[in-house]
DNA sequence: TTGACGATATAGGGATCGTTATATATTGAT
DNA sequence: ATCAATATATAACGATCCCTATATCGTCAA
């Protein structure tokens, strides 16, 4: 069984907690330490002693929310058998989902921070993100490990781009068509 | 023939060219007025003169930004003819767009931005997107038009969702293979 | 050439930024 | 219960944030 958390444990999670929350609604820059401590009922304090700095809190930030694909994957290809690829689609492109800019994927809300931050932020994105295309990879079917991992790429390519067009239209129609084009596109991909 | 521009004009317009890179490449949060005016060879007080806040200016580079979109795809019909939908995605994921967040494609890198923006701004955003849809679908052969603009919304979500990814992976090679593998999706989505 | 106006620069305010140093509170071992 | 160690709070620094008010510059008309 896991061990009860400590106090000092649980009050890293809130903060890391808040921390995730902001980065993703908000980006690295329109994200301040002091709304972070605030958000996790604590103060700056707190947050220095535990994440040194406003980017070591983004990387454990990133970390942990790629974490969550790499564990979220395998259950819905246990949950859902062989029909898990359309359960992920559906749960990815969702109402819920794309309404939840804080909680939502990190793939989607961090890419882009990702893409400008240092070179150490990129290599650990990359080793987290390769570990979610070969379970991906796995999970599909027909042609070799190199044909199907590139599917896979295609798959969230599709995905990340797709909710990211849904979530900057206005109207929510506009919203649901984008949504149901990628996740067609998106598993014809994963097929193809 | 187009006038020449006064120099009031030149100013705006370098004014808007240095706002467009920081937002392209910075992002909202991280972009800064003095920053910008820096960049333009003048001091905050143009700055204000021309645009009357931050949020103005991001509004003008967003709406400039899509704007070259939609001259952009009809040139590349023109030119390239049946093969424009490969010249565009070439384009679009080569390595030369890749490289270039601070002149790259504005819905790659303001969508996240629109994202979190007033509704206002998405309605913005969205009224030119669907102007760029229609763009493309026109260029689409095959099935009616609502079909067309759905391939046109899943093109373009692999596309965006490819150069994300593509950018935010530290080697090369994995970028290399992401732009391929979305190059092929988003040219089948298109002709699905 | 001068005067009036429009374009840009200067100066600074009030707020928030990330961070550090220090003080206080809380925990755990004896 | 007491003390040491640790966890968190407080206070403050310099920098930068967006923006406004005012001053200076440049331009064109008369």
């Amino acid at each position: 069984m896991a061990p009860s958390p400590t106090k000092k444990e649980q009050t890293r999670a809130r903060i890391l907690d808040a921390a995730s929350q902001s980065f993703r609604s908000s980006g690295y820059a329109g994200t301040g330490v002091d709304g972070i401590a605030k958000a996790a009922g604590v103060t700056s304090g707190a947050f220095y002693a535990h994440f040194g700095s406003k980017d070591g809190a983004f990387a454990a930030a990133l970390a942990t929310g790629m974490d969550d694909v790499i564990e979220a994957i395998p259950k819905f290809q246990t949950e859902f058998g062989e029909a898990w690829l359309d359960a992920f689609a559906d749960y990815y492109l969702g109402e819920a989902h794309r309404k939840d800019l804080g909680r939502g994927c990190a793939m989607t809300t961090l890419s882009p921070e990702v893409a400008r931050a240092d070179p150490e932020v990129h290599r650990a994105y990359e080793a987290k993100m390769n570990r979610i295309v070969g379970l991906i990879a796995d999970g599909l079917s027909g042609g070799p490990d190199a044909a199907r991992r590139a599917r896979a790429w295609a798959m969230l390519s599709t995905l990340i781009g797709g909710l990211t067009l849904s979530r900057a239209v206005a109207d929510p129609d506009t919203a649901n068509g984008i949504a149901a084009a990628a996740r067609t596109a998106a598993l014809a991909a994963a097929r193809a």
